[in-house]
DNA sequence: GTACTCACG
DNA sequence: GACGTACGTGAGTACG
């Protein structure tokens, strides 16, 4: 009998379904092998209810559960951003994707998808038809985006929220019928899917319109008639962008689907099938319910794990061997290559021969599959190697041939149902990528106790070793030295690397099994996922990239440098009337306070004179001499650590300056550039910034920086619900002659730099948990009139205080703080008492601000290489909150452009900012004009 | 190896 | 009542 009236028909938003299972659950593995199944167990416990909620009168005669296909839709046809700021799926969900297709499948139901359409348009299409021929449509989902569906027969079911939603219930969501429900869509828009909508118009206001014109085509053909003028224009203005708008949310109802209704007939679950599955699963639990539910006996699931115990258990008991198995011969490598695959996850080391990436070689290879049994793969190690008087460039014996043994492991490392486990894994996925080898899928140890225990600790392999298995690793000392005797790990001795490099790989995977599980229970998986381990192969790439530097350039500036010093020592050593090191602050001490008896003189805890730049400068209105120190001492520096140690810098493959960033360096979620800090480079003085002018585009490019404006302020100004500020900043109004205007009742057209500065110095020191003493210091004024400033501020502004006060607590309560994205910083030390309280209380203040601006461009940073793919465009540097391009001349203004958008809308769709971000952009030949 | 100083956001 | 502080980094130099 064919679909008609007196049937229902039952149709499953899917997908939905698995992201809520996969967000709602912890990371569950499979026991046996490791596998994350945590969704498919969500995934299936939903439809088991659903089954069993709906036995009686009301049941289903026909059921399908419908899933998205694809990323690329013909929506992206319409409008290339169309869900463009979704999050990438994360890489521990996407191999339970096909799993949920089989338990679909298991539970004997329907199991639609279509390439090039969303789910939501096959339950459009079918909800449609089942409607045409008279029967009953319960759609299961709470997708607002199906709600223009409702009526007619068609009513949708929150199962989440156990609740029912017909005609009224859209009608009270969106203020219109269903059938009108994409007219307010089209006019809103939705960031979540990136529709773009009317701004300024939001459902209230749409809906308004609607029911006063009746449809969205009306209203755009008669907006003159709109009373208020601004919204009018709106109209006027984003008439094409509206069009389009709700062909993006128009769902499509006449789908060519190759099945009919009559063929999703509901069929009773065929328990061999199903229990099949689940017992696959090891789904003990619901192993067991289905089996009562459908009245059969429960299959036995036999444990299978590797050694019959908790890898969690075995990370910690089972003891560190004295061998590990050196691998010798391809037979062997063959075997662990086998292993791995079996397993589905292995952790990864190399041993190279320079801590630098770019220059480093391959030297070997480890391995690790279970704790304690670990491999080697020793591929460059020299013969004779540790006396020097007889290293040769031959090779030592027991050595699987380079080009051989890659050819075996480059599939492993590239295949994508094999996780592969590393500590600080950027540093090992660059090495290989110079040598071909693109390691995907990627879990990083370091990464995952960053996510964790940011604050606590560092985050180095020694450190989490020694704290979480209590062991402490073979020293690389022992191995190959230190100082002016250091040899290359080539040079080591294979047998000694073997127990090195397999131990390492071994650790590496007894932190993994004992983190997987912390980082749900922590609540940082998220974290992880989006902002840690996408940024692994985005900074590796920057990294690779380098930037340009100009040697010339920083070889004639050193000379003018050197001449200058030599001037300045001179004068200098005439004034003091005495020879001595200008560099060294101990003897600068004595000659100003000892020998010219100048005022003032503290010491520093080690009973040296203090020569900061800030005494200096106090001091030179006493004498000549400080103020032609900090001269010099300027000079030096710009000498020293930029026009001289860049140049050592310049790769000589590359011709290009290649820093490292360490992900986990700094406690907030900043970034660090280091070998060398390219996030230092001078631009605060005129003389400094000239060094900028050495980072060049090469011939035919161009150098684009973008930086956000303001961000921590915004941040701020968000986080702390300050009207008066968020209010300013969408105004673009100059923030802190504001913050004067309102602190110092002056008029903002009566402003003068002087109360300005006086006003900034204030903004900062909020942001960094101000203090009267600090503020002082800063602006050089006494400490109870910065005091008189702060708490002018605070009643001004009392919003800031109550931020304060309640980060404080929270951090005493929690021990940590956390920003926006829910990255973690622990506060160990806030209960601590004595000076250490203060410093504890403003980096709890400082951290969530800090923290979350360093969220907001992690995230853009990882939308960009998509962003950015169609143009001849590379993104070179980031310093905290600039990001710097390289790009084909003719091309700026369209990186610009589309670089710009990501930055500013990075921090969508997870938070929604209640202030602006805007970026500003320059570009040029050289960074100096870029900026 | 530690202390001091100074470059950046 | 005194203490000692702006938040977050990395690197070069002196000095023991």
């Amino acid at each position: 009998m064919s679909f008609g009236k007196g049937h229902h028909l039952h149709l499953v938003d899917g997908s939905a379904f698995i992201f809520r299972a996969y967000h709602a659950l912890p990371p569950l593995t499979r026991k046996s092998d490791g596998l994350p199944v945590g969704a498919v167990s969500g995934f299936v416990n939903m439809i088991w209810k659903m089954i069993e909620d709906n036995k009686g009168p009301d049941a289903p005669t026909h059921a399908a559960v419908v899933f998205d296909k694809g990323s690329h839709t013909f929506r992206n046809d319409m409008y290339d951003k169309y869900k463009a700021n979704r999050d990438e799926m994360p890489e521990d969900l996407r191999p339970q994707i096909p799993l949920t297709r089989e338990a679909t499948r298991a539970f004997n139901l329907a199991c639609l998808e279509q390439e090039g359409f969303e789910a939501d348009d096959i339950i459009a299409t079918l909800a449609c038809r089942a409607r045409e021929a008279g029967g009953r449509v319960t759609i299961i989902s709470s997708d607002k985006d199906l709600m223009q569906l409702v009526g007619g027969g068609v009513e949708m079911y929150d199962a989440m929220k156990n609740a029912r939603i017909d005609a009224d219930g859209v009608r009270d969501k969106f203020g219109v019928d269903p059938e009108r429900v994409v007219d307010v869509q089209a006019l809103a828009g939705d960031s979540v899917d990136n529709i773009p909508g009317a701004p300024g118009i939001g459902i209230k206001t749409a809906a308004l319109l609607i029911n006063e014109f009746g449809t969205l085509e009306d209203l755009l053909a008669r907006t003159d008639e709109v009373p208020q003028p601004k919204r009018r224009q709106t109209l006027i203005d984003n008439a094409d962008q509206i069009r389009l708008s709700k062909r993006l949310v128009q769902l499509d109802c006449d789908m060519d689907l190759d099945y009919d209704l009559d063929s999703l007939e509901v069929k009773e679950p065929i328990a061999d099938d199903l229990l099949g599955f689940l017992t696959d699963m090891e789904f003990r639990t619901i192993v067991k319910r289905v089996s009562d539910g459908l009245g059969v006996d429960a299959p036995v699931i036999t444990d299978t794990t590797p050694q019959g115990s908790d890898p969690v258990d075995d990370a910690k008991q089972v003891a560190f061997p004295d061998a590990y198995d050196w691998v010798k011969v391809t037979d062997t490598l063959k075997d662990w290559i086998a292993r791995a695959h079996a397993r589905g996850y292995v952790a990864v080391d190399t041993e190279t021969t320079s801590l630098n990436e770019m220059q480093a070689l391959l030297v070997g290879v480890s391995l690790c599959i279970d704790p304690g049994e670990a491999c080697y793969i020793p591929l460059g190690h020299k013969e004779n190697a540790e006396a020097d008087l007889f290293a040769t460039d031959a090779l030592a014996e027991g050595q699987i041939p380079f080009d051989e043994a890659m050819a075996l492991l480059k599939p492993l490392l590239e295949d994508p149902s094999v996780m592969k486990i590393l500590q600080n894994a950027k540093y090992d996925c660059k090495v290989l990528a110079r040598l071909g080898v693109q390691v995907a899928p990627v879990d990083d140890t370091m990464l995952m106790s960053y996510a964790m225990n940011a604050g606590l600790h560092g985050h180095g392999m020694d450190t989490l070793s020694e704290r979480y298995l209590g062991h402490a690793p073979i020293p690389i000392k022992e191995l190959i030295g230190s100082g002016k005797s250091q040899i290359t790990f080539d040079k080591v001795n294979v047998e000694k690397a073997v127990k090195y490099a397999a131990e390492d790989a071994d650790i590496t995977l007894r932190l993994w099994h004992l983190f997987k599980p912390q980082l749900h229970r922590s609540k940082v998986t998220t974290v992880y996922e989006t902002l840690e381990r996408p940024l692994i192969p985005v900074l590796a790439r920057m990294e690779m990239a380098g930037v340009q530097v100009d040697r010339d350039v920083l070889s004639r500036m050193s000379g003018a440098f050197a001449q200058k010093m030599a001037g300045l020592e001179d004068e200098i050593r005439e004034l003091a009337g005495a020879d001595f090191k200008v560099s060294s602050p101990k003897q600068l001490g004595e000659i100003l306070f000892d020998k010219l008896g100048l005022p003032g003189g503290k010491k520093t805890k080690t009973g040296a004179y203090q020569t900061g730049a800030d005494i200096l400068e106090d001091l030179a209105t006493e004498h000549e001499l400080p103020g032609l120190i900090l001269d010099w001492r300027q000079v030096s520096k710009l000498k020293s650590t930029y026009t001289d140690a860049l140049q050592d810098h310049i790769d000589l493959e590359t011709g290009r300056v290649h820093t490292s960033y360490s992900i986990a360096g700094a406690n907030t979620g900043r970034l660090a550039s280091t070998d060398p800090n390219l996030q230092n480079i001078p631009i605060r003085t005129e003389e400094g910034r000239r060094i900028r002018e050495a980072f060049v585009a090469p011939q035919g490019r161009t150098l684009v920086a973008l930086d956000y404006s303001q961000i921590e302020l915004r941040i701020l100004a968000h986080i702390a619900g300050i009207d008066e500020l968020k209010q300013a900043f969408k105004d673009g109004q100059d923030i802190h002659a504001l913050t004067a205007s309102e602190m110092f009742d002056v008029p903002l057209d009566e402003m003068t730099p002087e109360i300005r500065r006086k006003a900034k110095a204030i903004n900062f020191g909020v942001i960094y948990g101000i203090s009267g003493f600090g503020l002082a210091r800063n602006l050089r004024i006494p400490r109870d009139e910065a005091q008189g400033f702060i708490d002018r501020y605070f009643e001004r502004f009392p919003g800031i205080r109550a931020y304060m006060d309640e980060t404080v607590k929270f951090a005493k309560d929690h021990g940590f703080v956390q920003t926006l994205f829910g990255r973690r910083i622990n506060t160990p030390d806030i209960n601590a008492k004595g000076p250490g309280a203060g410093f504890a209380k403003r980096a709890a203040i400082n951290a969530p601000i800090q923290g979350t601006a360093a969220d907001v461009i992690r995230r853009a940073m990882i939308r960009m290489e998509d962003a950015i793919a169609d143009l001849p465009a590379t993104m070179l540097l980031q310093v905290h909150d600039e990001l710097l391009f390289e790009v084909d001349e003719g091309s700026e203004d369209a990186l610009i452009a589309a670089a710009r958008e990501v930055m500013e809308g990075a921090s969508l769709p997870a938070v929604h900012l209640s202030v602006p971000l805007e970026v500003d952009a320059g570009q040029g030949a050289n960074w100096a004009q870029a900026h």
